[in-house]
RNA sequence: GCGGAAGUGGCUCAGUUGGUAGAGCAUCACCUUGCCAAGGUGAGGGUCGCGGGUUCGAGUCCCGUCUUCCGCUCCA
């Protein structure tokens, strides 16, 4: 958290704001990264900003922290949860063929081994001391013959006498290496009672897939959402909350018709997911598309693209739309014995749906989000940090702030607004400065209105509401604020998404 | 996990060759002002990431450890 405060900053994100669907597949790494720039040149200055206004914190700082686990203070609460909301409702509420979840993060151990998550992870991994490529040892020349007991020996690779198939170098000794957290269930510590924090929320809604259809009696193509928290182990977490151990994810199971279905939900998909966070606010220039090559496809997916951000350091994921096939329901249905066949009446088939996910993370839409809002502007040679973000995911929607605290009665109808507010969103009341300087803390926080109550007001009964972006100020009744504020929250709230 | 850098009040930092911590901003109180970070007075808050060592004495040297940041690996 050294350094100097620098900083490249753009204009606000509403302001440039281009058509909301507009599809620019990147099918490689785009030769040059800097070719955009960051919202913020320094990820400094939103930790500093986080920490002081209480978005985010480290977490357990009192006893020096806990590596790559950040607290939500109480703004960024509101924000994460705003986050939250806005998917949901695009996902679930508005429309007709998704309908939501919340598994547990624990699960039966078997679901794991079915997904191919045990498998895939728990691999003896062995790595060149030179190059630092990684290999898992069993795919390694001259380890065919190989049995489990060989393969935990510490000492396999000098007894086969293993160098790295790339340049020669030393191999380090084998390492299981799991990104599945473990715990134990029950009050005895024995191997059967082992089970694992679920590293994606995605197999809560496929081991319901059955339930849930049969429950609300959806047809294809129909979607599961959930959102909760996961857990992976990761080798090098990092980059502030963008990658934690323990993450919250926002995914959606769309199940079609094998092939062309998932074409169809590609189609659909793919647009909407960008159009999402354009619609809040997300600068369009910072967003792209980019497709996984079939080499670094996860074991589950046949065809992956993802979303990716303009981050500080780097074009890094936000979302993967994912086309999973059969191999979940398939081999849920292999292992467990059920039958998750899905039977079209028009057709009379019966097949095993595809999958086609969209696994976002959170954390790390709520941190684009306000990332991306953070701007520095000049007021009469004063700066001022805004965070210009949008009016459905600030923490508060709005602050009643006095013009003068002496005059009680100005101070009962600042309270009277505010707890009138406070009914429908999120209201503040604030007099512990002069005005200037209570319109410059809740910019710096993205609230999008203050209410300022004057002398006048207990004459008219008119108070002023300032707003944010537009620096512009407007004169209505008291009376009218709840309702004012409300018309303009829903009018700023994107739809059909 | 490996290589490099850093860790001092809420934030940003200063702290000379080791002698028991300062500033600006922020916060709080009072006075003053009253529509875009005004002014004045005063106050609270740090034992210098943590543990150990060297020393008469360490923020300042040594060791360990934790955390953060930058590069190599993986993903939401």
């Amino acid at each position: 958290m050294s350094g100097t405060i620098r900083g490249t900053f753009l204009p606000p994100a509403h302001a440039t704001r281009g058509p909301l669907v507009e599809l620019h597949p990147v099918t490689e790494p785009q030769s040059d990264p800097n070719a955009v720039a960051p919202a913020v040149g320094n990820l400094d200055v939103i930790v500093s900003l986080a920490k002081r206004r209480g978005f985010v914190f480290p977490s357990s700082e009192i006893y020096g922290g806990i590596n790559a686990v950040w607290d939500y203070g109480p703004l960024g609460v509101e924000l994460k949860n705003n986050v939250k909301r806005a998917w949901w409702r695009a996902m679930v509420q508005e429309r007709d063929d998704v309908v939501g979840v919340d598994a547990g993060i624990l699960m039966h151990p078997q679901v794991w081994i079915t997904s191919g998550h045990v498998g895939s992870f728990s691999d003896p991994l062995v790595e060149c001391a030179s190059c630092r490529r990684r290999y898992r040892l069993d795919e390694l020349p001259g380890t065919e013959s190989l049995t489990q007991t060989d393969i935990k020996d510490p000492g396999i690779v000098e007894r086969l006498k293993l160098t790295c198939p790339a340049d020669g170098g030393k191999l380090s000794a084998p390492r299981r290496f799991n990104l599945m957290f473990k715990t134990y269930m029950g009050p005895v510590e024995e191997e059967a009672a082992i089970v694992y924090l679920r590293p994606e929320t995605a197999q809560g809604s496929y081991v319901n897939f059955k339930n849930v259809r049969e429950s609300t009696r959806k047809k294809l193509p129909f979607g599961i959402a959930q959102i909760g928290k996961s857990f992976r182990n990761e080798i090098s977490p990092g980059n502030f909350v963008f990658r934690m151990r323990e993450f919250e994810q926002m995914e959606m199971q769309y199940f079609v018709r094998p092939g062309e279905g998932a074409t169809a939900a590609f189609e659909e998909w793919l647009p909407k997911r960008m159009a999402w966070y354009r619609a809040y606010g997300v600068t369009p220039e910072r967003l792209r598309f980019r497709e996984h090559a079939p080499d670094e496809l996860a074991h589950y997916a046949k065809k992956a693209i993802d979303v990716e951000y303009r981050f500080p350091f780097g074009w890094k994921e936000l979302e993967g739309i994912h086309n999973r096939g059969d191999w979940d329901l398939g081999n849920h249905a292999k292992a467990s014995g059920e039958n998750l066949e899905y039977f079209d009446p028009a057709t009379e088939e019966r097949f095993i749906p595809w999958v086609v996910e969209t696994a976002a993370g959170a954390d790390r839409a709520a941190f684009t989000f306000l990332i991306d809002a953070y701007r520095e502007e000049e007021v009469r040679g004063e700066k001022r940090v805004v965070l210009g973000i949008h009016p459905d995911l600030a923490p508060y929607k709005v602050a009643v702030l006095p013009l003068l605290k002496k005059r009680s009665e100005i101070v009962e109808l600042c309270h009277r607004i505010k707890d009138d507010l406070k009914r429908h969103t999120m209201a503040v009341y604030d007099d512990t400065a002069a005005i200037g300087k209570l319109y410059r803390r809740q910019d710096e926080i993205g609230t999008p209105w203050c209410v300022t109550v004057d002398v006048d007001s207990l004459e008219d009964g008119n108070v002023t509401v300032r707003d944010r972006d537009a620096m512009s100020q407007e004169r209505i009744s008291a009376d009218q604020v709840t309702r004012y504020i409300t018309d303009k929250l829903d009018a700023a709230r994107p739809r059909g998404l």
